[in-house]
This record gives C-alpha cells, structure tokens and sequence, in this order.
DNA sequence: GGATGATTCAATCATACGTTTGATTTAAAA
DNA sequence: TTTTAAATCAAACGTATGATTGAATCATCC
C-alpha cells in the first residue's frame, strides 16, 4: 500500500501552516498545534525533531512549486520577445496572490504567513531569503530588459516598494476590507492582480507627471 | 508635583521599545525589558499593571506626535490651494520615514516595530488602526482633491499598496541594503522618501503605459 | 524628626513552553 | 506465528513566562 494512513506527519503540517500564519509563529506552541492536528505531543519532535525544522518544513512544502511558477509564467513573458513590464510584473506576483482562490489546499494560510515573515525577527526571515535570493536575481535581469532606459538601481528600488505592497496584501489585506466596509475586497483575486500590477507598473515607469510634454 | 518618578518608567519605555522592535513583542519577556532597563521585574506591572499595557503606552507615546506631524504637513499643502499629489503622499509618508535619522530618540526602533505591526496578529494590529483610521480617513478626502477625476475606490486601493510600501521599507529596509550590498541604502531617508513618493505618485497616477499617443 | 505615600525589591505563584523518555501499540517482513 | 521496526502514547523533564505579594527603601511634607 502507498497510502498507509491520512499522515500524521501531513495533518501537522496542515495545522502547523495555519496556526503559524493565525496566530504567528512565537505565540503558536506544540500543544496548539497537536491538538488541532489530533496528534500527541510528542508526534512533532518525533517526525521533525524540532519546532523550528517544523516550520522549516511548512515553508518548504509550498515555497518550491511558488518559485516554479514564477519562473515559468515568466519564460512564458520571454518566449515572445522582450517580455513586456506587466507581464513580468504579473509573473512575480501572480503566483503568490492566487494562494488566495486555492482554497481546497491550505494555500491562503500559507499566503498570509508568507507576508508576515517579510516583517518577522530575523531567525525566521534568513529562510524565506534563501529562498528568494534566486528569484529575485532573475526578475531583476528581465525587468532590466523590460525597461532598458532605466537605472538597474531604480528597478531595485521599485521592485523593492512592489514586494512591499504584495506583502501587505498578503498580511492586512482583510484589514483593507473591513476599513473599506467590503467595496475592497482582496478576495476577488485577479481584480486585485491587475490592480496592483498596474500600480507597479505605473510606478516603475514613473515620472509620469500628469502632463505630457 | 508634576515629575514625580526619577526615570524608571521612562527607561522601561525605552528599553520596551527597543527590545520589541529587535525581537518581536512575544519573543520579548518583562525580564529581558527589566534587565536592559536595569530595573525590577515588578516595576512593569507596577508602571503599567501588564505587558499588553506597556506595549499600547510605547506605542501611544509615539503615534501621537507623528500623525500630528502628518497632519500639519497636510495642512501645508492645503494652505496654498488645491494641493499636488506629492505633497499629500511626502505628508503621508515623511513622519514615519524620517524617524530613522532621529537616531538621538528611538525613533528607529519604533518605526521598525510600527512596520511589523502592519502583519502582526490582531490582537495588537487593533490598536494600531485605532490611532490610524482618522489619518486614513483625512488623507482619502485630501487624495480625492489632489486627483478629482478618479474613482475614490482605486485610491483607496493605491493609498494601500503605499502603505505597504512603506512599512516594507520599515521593517526590511535593512534587508534591501544586504541584497544590493549597499548600493540600495535606506539611511538615506530624504533620498528614499523622494523615490518612494514618485514611485508612489506614478502608481497613483497610473495608466501610464510608456507610450504617449 | 516622624509620618505618609510613592517606589523598589527579593521571593514566589500558577501556568505554559519545547523537549525527552520509556513503555505500548501498530503494521509489515520473515 | 514470530520478529522487527515504525509510530503513538502518557508522563515527566527543566526552564521560562506574566503576575503578585509583602517587606524594605526612598522622597516629601507637616
């Protein structure tokens, strides 16, 4: 048999993403954890060793086929030529804010404890960047090509202010629909998509003054 | 008298707000903020009565001053008539931004911790938005003045994306030097305020899809 | 100087934490 | 069936947490 049991392995890291991302990750212990997953106490030491290889593991499961994504949707830019900026745009964020619609899977708990750990004490965010490094290096050549006239340094700076508001999305975005009694809401994925990759967009264009010369 | 205690409150204040913003308020016990302030453990609960108090009073002693601040540099760019759309975004954004070059107090820390509270869970995000709704309630009608041709909702939208912008620049501004090995320095506050409000602005403006007709 | 109220202090409370242990159960190989 | 390893379990480990106590110290005013 390949399907021994519904793992109890598998059902930790279930509870594990979307407790870390309710609650954060401090103030989420074993116990919570455990109890939710219907599991003993001991069952995360045993399959894990730790709680921080645990959490090591929740990010790894789903960061993977994230960048896989992106990279691809991005090749998909590049295969018809100099790739335009919104579809570079929409490559790098696309991915992350359709965790949003895919909710059979736990991907909206993991979406929002993906942006919390932009913000998080350093221990945890030195493992999202190990991850990040790559993609970012990528992105930043094809935005280069994209936009030749612009400076390398401003594309950094504006993909930084991007990666900003994508992760503010991703954290406060159910703020935003309370704030805005629901005329805003996040949960309409792609309208948010195109929303924000036009902001971006507008902005790493810039300079546009209003007027036209 | 009016001064009644030498400096123990003060220096847990100070210690509290430091301690937060490097470690996160969970990971931050009473007796690491007593230690550093070379206090006694009882002195917060007697200053205070809880941590939870403490926190909301660290951060009260801050938010007051900066929104005022914003709302005077609004008031100047409404003096001179219909204000630009940069001015409204620099008074929106410069408080927070230039408490990293007021090394004297902690403003440093404070911003950092301010950031990360953007995706902190909701028990402490609550009090954040409750300083926060007026500020964003008087910058929406002052974005609407600056742009009256466009739909309140898509400011609202944009006014968020800034935001995140911003409190990315908060508390991972340290990262973005790393990753560009300092060509990207965020200790440039006038520097990075100036490319964060035309970034911003651009976005604001949108539509600006390079070629002009 | 003695009284009074405001602070500081060491000690302790009950609770929760991550981890470890050793026995017990489960399931597949021999 | 017997053997063996994987998995689960209740219980406890030592440490740390936020909070509380009552005595001691300090400053201030009458």
């Amino acid at each position: 048999m390949t399907t021994t049991t519904p793992h109890t392995r598998d059902r930790l890291l279930d509870s594990a993403e979307r407790l870390f991302a309710k609650n954060g990750v401090d103030a989420t212990s074993l116990r919570h954890i455990t109890n939710d997953a219907e599991a003993n106490l001991a069952s995360v030491n045993y399959h894990f060793g730790s709680k921080e290889e645990l959490f090591r593991q929740v990010f790894a499961r789903r960061i993977g086929p994230i960048n896989q994504e992106r990279l691809r949707l991005l090749d998909n830019c590049e295969a018809q030529g100099t790739p335009s900026l919104e579809c570079v745009l929409e490559a790098f964020l696309a991915p992350t804010l359709r965790l949003r619609s895919d909710p059979e899977q736990g991907g909206e708990h993991f979406m929002c404890l993906m942006g919390r750990l932009f913000s998080e004490p350093t221990e945890w965010k030195t493992i999202l960047m190990e991850e990040f490094n790559e993609i970012f290096q990528r992105f930043s050549t094809a935005l280069q090509i994209a936009l030749p006239e612009h400076a390398p340094l401003d594309l950094t700076w504006h993909l930084f202010f991007t990666i900003g508001a994508m992760a503010h999305l991703m954290t406060a975005g159910d703020l935003l629909k309370t704030f805005t009694q629901d005329r805003c809401d996040p949960a309409d994925v792609e309208g948010t998509l195109r929303r924000l990759v036009d902001f971006s967009a507008a902005g790493f264009r810039g300079t546009s003054r209003g007027e036209s010369p």
